[in-house]
DNA sequence: CACTCGTGGTT
DNA sequence: TAACCAAGAGT
């Protein structure tokens, strides 16, 4: 077929076929073994995660659970710990409540429909359209965050995100294939991670420069439009590092909600700080709303860590409990030998690591007069 | 539609 | 360095 009757889709595919990445998740060239457990897994990894992070993850998933019945018998805890560090936590808590209906009431088998498997906890829009086209076959838009920007560049489309969503749909099911869907949606997410990337795209080896609207502008960066983002606030809170017997204190945090289901350090209630940035420690003072009482070290800096809707900054106390000392809430005394082990957010690993590699550092209480 | 929900890499 | 952003879902 002449190059300049070629579709999008045929100058994509041919673009895949010769330049895929190759991925842990992905069947090895030239054979058809997609494996709907596999597609699925890395599907929920990737969402809002980059390729680089999820692999190391997928692949101590794979090795550990290597079937979706495996995942279903997981310990809940364990899953939470294999997950910590990755975020968006609610994923993994849906991960496990997916992979036991399918295991239950599914016989260990995916549906293969594009609308059952929108009902799976922690399916979305997305997810179920990837899993139907590449593990089933099937003809399934899908439209994630590159497609968008391929697509809105492709067509130069005006309407900033995320006004334009309908319209990007409606453009990517224009052009999506009959067959070949799957390839063609990972075709696509290919090009936008490696070719039509946010900045610095590189238009000079795009396969679909041809026929790009935006490449025949003086800026095809300025595709997709956006609105403007609203500014990160700013919030402060104390947390307690807690030791007994070679053993810190870590609780099991409510099952919703940040960090949601994760172990963690006890802290207080954190605060908005109409300050915008955060300030080193400058007072002395006993603090308020310890769990327990006694005396308390402090870091001489508090630990900042950034969210996606607000930064934070928490004050590390230091102390120490009795050998009989009654704690309150739902925790346990975690050996310190293995903090590694506990499947800590990053958040609170931060914290850990502050307290365990920086102890010199310490704020020692002061001698009374 | 608007908001919550993590983290690490890139610029 | 501060900002931006990633194979989004749930409410």
């Amino acid at each position: 077929m002449p190059v300049e009757s070629a579709s999008v889709a045929d100058r994509l595919l041919h673009y895949y076929d010769c330049h895929a990445r190759r991925l842990p998740w992905r069947a090895p060239p030239g054979t058809n073994a997609t494996d709907p457990y596999r597609v699925w897994l890395s599907e929920v990894m990737l969402q809002q995660t980059t390729v680089a992070a999820v692999i190391p993850y997928f692949e101590a998933f794979t090795a550990r659970w290597p079937t979706v019945a495996d995942l279903a018998a997981a310990d809940d805890a364990a899953l939470m710990s294999a997950w910590a560090g990755l975020g968006y936590y609610a994923r993994a808590r849906n991960l496990l409540a997916c992979a036991r209906v399918v295991a239950r009431e599914r016989g260990g088998r995916f549906p293969s429909s594009e609308a059952e498997l929108r009902g799976l906890p922690g399916v979305g829009a997305y997810t179920a359209a990837a899993i139907a086209a590449i593990a089933f076959g099937a003809r399934a838009v899908v439209v994630d965050a590159n497609v968008e920007r391929v697509v809105a560049r492709l067509f130069a489309i005006a309407t900033p995100l995320p006004a334009a969503r309908a319209e990007i749909r409606q453009r990517t099911d224009a052009i999506t294939p009959e067959a070949r869907a799957g390839d063609f949606a990972q075709a696509m997410m290919d090009l936008g991670a490696t070719i039509c990337t946010v900045r610095n795209p590189a238009c000079g080896i795009c396969p679909l420069r041809e026929t790009c609207a935006a490449f025949a502008t003086a800026d095809p960066t300025a595709f997709p439009l956006k609105a403007a983002k609203k500014a990160r606030p700013q919030r402060s809170g104390d947390v307690w590092w807690i030791v007994r017997d070679d053993a810190v204190w870590l609780e099991r945090r409510p099952a919703k909600g940040l960090l949601g289901g994760m172990r963690g350090l006890p802290t207080s209630a954190w605060i908005a700080d109409a300050s915008p940035t955060p300030k080193p420690t400058t007072s002395i003072q006993v603090p308020i709303g310890a769990p327990i009482g006694g005396q308390w070290d402090r870091l001489p800096m508090p630990v900042t860590h950034v969210f996606t809707h607000f930064a934070l900054s928490l004050t590390v106390h230091i102390g120490t409990a009795d050998s009989d000392c009654t704690m309150p809430g739902d925790g346990e005394w975690w050996p310190l030998a293995a903090i590694g082990d506990a499947g800590l957010p990053t958040l609170f690993a931060k914290v850990a690591d502050a307290v365990m590699n920086r102890e010199d550092a310490l704020c020692r209480r002061l001698p009374q007069p």
